[in-house]
DNA sequence: ATGAAAGCGCTAACAT
DNA sequence: ATGTTAGCGCTTTCAT
C-alpha cells in the first residue's frame, strides 16, 4: 500500500463509461444529468472512494468553501462558545471554519492574515476590532466579505470597521454596570479591566454613570491582558489590606470576578455586603455561583448567528445593507450585588 | 474598484522583468535565485501587494499546509486550551488549523471527515478514540498523517488506533481518583459521568480500586453527554434528599464538579465532610475554589506540543516508530477531599 | 542562475 | 443531456 494516488474525476469518469465532465456535473448539481447516468457516475465514485479535490475546485471557481476565523484567545469561554455556534453555523452553510488566534498581537494578526489571504477564503471573522496598520491594509486589499465581532465603532475613539459589523457597546456595557452598582447603593465602586481600546470604551461608560450618581470619580485598577481567575483573587487579596478605596468591584471578565468571590469566600469577606462584584460575559457559572454573579450578558450565541448570515449573504453576493448590527447587553442583577432585598 | 483581479506570479515577473519560475523561485527557495533578481522579484510582489495562491500551490504540491482537528466539542476548557496549543503549534511550523466539532455525534464526525479529506490536509487530528464504520472506511482509505488525542488504546474495549495516539489511561485515571477517595477514608465512594467507551474505561478503572479498598461494589450515576455544571447540581439536589448513597463523588468532569461545590455551599453541605468531591481535568479553576477542588489533571499543553510534533514528523516523512504516547495523569489532592488533615 | 513547456484536478463556456 | 476545449495559478522537470 504505497502512495496509491488518489482517484480522480477522470478515474470515475472511465470507470463510469462517460466523459469526466458528466462526472462532475452528476456529483455537483445532480439534476442535471439523466437519472441513469447520475446512478453510474455516483456507484462509480463510490467504488473507488473518490473525494472531489476541492482545492482544484477552488482554483477555478474561485471559491473555496472555507472562512477563516481570527481570535484574540480562544480559551475565553465566551469566545470559545462563539466559536463553536459559528463552526456549527457554517457547518450547516457548507463552509469550513479556518481558526488563528492572534493572543492580543497586532503582529501575529497580520502575520495569520497575510497566511489567511492566500487561501482564497470566501469570508473572514475578526474578533478584535482594533488593528495595526500592517493589517489594515492587507484588509483593505483585500477584497473579501469581512464581518467584525464584538467590538461596534463608536465613542471617543472613532474607528473604521473593515466591514461589516455585529456586536454590542462596549460602553453602554460598561455603563450599565457602573449604574447598577450606584442603583444598589455602592459608594465607591471599581473598575477592574485591561488597558486597551476597548475596554478603554468599557471603563468611559461606567466612569459616566458612576460620575453622574454620585459624582466622583471611580477608581480605576489595571488587569493583565489575558484575564485569569488569579486576577480577581489579586485584587480582592489587596482589598483585603485596605488597598483598594472601593465597596464595589467590576470585573469586564466573569472568570476575574469569579476568582475574587471565590477569594472573598476564604478571607471572610461577606459579597455583596460590604463588597459588591460584579462581572461580564454572564458565563453559566454565574447563575451557579454561590453568591451567583451579577454579570453583563452578551448574546455570543447572536452574534454568531448573525455573523455567519452576515457573511453567507455578502459570499452569495446579496446585497447586504446593514454596515453594523447592535445585538445589545444586558445586566443580569444575582446575588452578587443584592444589598438590598426588597 | 470592481472585481479587481488580484496579481498573479506571471504580474510579478512581467513587472520584475523575469519569468514566472523565477518568481516561484525567490519566493519561496530564495537562495536559489541571485541576490539581485531576488530584490528585484521582492520588490515587484511588495508593489503590488503580491499573495500566492495556496489552493494552486496545493494542487501541484500535494501539500495543502492545512491541519484538520476533529474535535467533540470545543467550549469544554481542557480542549478549548489543547486547541490553543495545537494552534500555536502548528503556526509556529507553517500549518493552519482547519476545525470541525462533531458534537459525540458519529454521524456528524462521518460527514465532516469526508469534506476534509477533499481538502488535501497534510494532517489530521482526532480528538476521540471511537468511530463508526463509515469513519473508519473513510480513515483507513485516506493514507494520510493522523493523531488521536486522549484515547489510548486499552482495557477490555480494545479498539484499532488509526494513527498514533498521544494521550493517557481512562482507566488509571478512574483508579487514581477511586483510590485517592478510599484513601481519604471514603466508605461509599460513586461514580458520576457519561455512558460511553471512553467512561466506561473510568468506570472500570474507578470500580476496582473501591472494589480492591473497600472490598464493595461504587454507586454509578450516569449524566449527560455534554457536561455541565447543571450536572453537578442536580447531582447535590438528590444526595440533599437522600437518594445517592454516597459520602464522596468523582465527577469526569471539573466544571460538573464545580457545580456541585456550589450547590454544596448553598445547601449548607459541608465538603470535604461529610461529602468529598473529586473532579478530573484539573482546569484552573479546581486551584482557585473554595474549598480547593481535587482532581485529576491530565497535561493538555503536553498533550497539544506531542502532537504537533508526531504529525510534523510524518509529514516531512520522518520515520515515527512511536505508535502510541502515555502523558500519563496525577491525582491532584486538595481540600475538597482532604479528609484527614495531618 | 534562469527559462519553457507541461500539467496538477477540476469546471466554465462553449459545443453537439 | 452529454462531450470538448481550455485554463484557473502555480511548480515540476528539463533545458539552457
Amino acid at each position: 500500500m504505497t502512495t496509491k494516488r488518489k482517484p480522480t474525476v477522470k478515474d470515475v469518469a472511465r470507470l463510469a463509461g462517460v466523459s469526466s465532465m458528466t462526472v462532475s456535473r452528476a456529483l455537483s448539481k445532480p439534476d442535471v444529468v439523466s437519472q441513469q447516468t447520475r446512478r453510474k457516475v455516483e456507484e462509480a465514485a463510490a467504488q473507488l472512494g473518490y473525494v472531489p479535490n476541492l482545492a482544484a475546485m477552488a482554483l477555478i471557481t474561485k471559491r473555496s468553501g472555507m472562512i477563516g476565523a481570527l481570535m484574540t484567545t480562544i480559551t475565553n469561554p465566551i469566545l470559545a462558545t462563539t466559536i463553536e455556534k459559528l463552526q456549527q453555523g457554517l457547518a450547516a452553510k457548507g463552509y469550513h471554519l479556518l481558526i488563528g488566534e492572534t493572543v492580543f498581537s497586532p503582529d501575529q494578526e497580520a502575520h495569520l492574515l497575510r497566511a489567511f489571504l492566500g487561501r482564497q477564503l470566501d469570508g473572514l471573522i475578526l474578533a478584535y476590532g482594533y488593528h495595526n496598520e500592517e493589517t489594515l491594509a492587507l484588509l483593505r486589499g483585500a477584497d473579501i466579505p469581512v464581518v467584525e465581532l464584538w467590538d461596534l465603532p463608536e465613542g471617543p475613539l472613532p474607528r473604521q470597521p473593515i466591514g461589516r459589523v455585529v456586536g454590542f457597546s462596549n460602553w453602554s456595557a460598561g455603563h450599565a454596570a457602573g449604574q447598577h452598582l450606584v442603583e444598589q447603593g455602592y459608594q465607591r465602586p471599581g473598575f477592574f479591566g485591561f488597558d486597551d481600546e476597548r475596554e478603554e470604551l468599557r471603563w468611559q461608560g461606567f466612569r459616566q454613570a458612576v460620575l453622574d450618581g454620585l459624582g466622583l470619580e471611580p477608581f480605576r485598577f489595571k488587569t493583565s491582558s489575558i484575564p485569569s481567575l488569579d486576577d480577581g483573587t489579586r485584587v480582592i487579596e489587596l482589598y483585603a489590606r485596605d488597598e483598594i478605596p472601593c465597596d464595589a468591584l467590576f470585573f469586564t471578565n466573569d472568570m476575574q470576578a469569579i476568582g475574587a468571590l471565590y477569594r472573598c469566600q476564604r478571607l471572610g469577606i461577606q459579597v455583596p455586603d460590604p463588597l459588591g462584584i460584579c462581572g461580564f460575559g454572564d458565563l453559566p457559572i454565574a447563575q451557579v455561583s454561590t453568591p451567583s454573579l451579577t454579570s453583563v450578558r452578551i448574546p455570543a450565541e447572536k452574534v454568531a448567528r448573525l455573523t455567519v448570515e452576515l457573511l453567507d449573504q455578502q459570499i452569495r453576493g446579496e446585497e447586504v445593507k446593514t454596515a453594523a448590527i447592535d445585538v445589545g447587553c444586558e445586566l443580569i442583577a444575582r446575588e452578587s450585588t443584592r444589598r438590598n432585598p426588597e
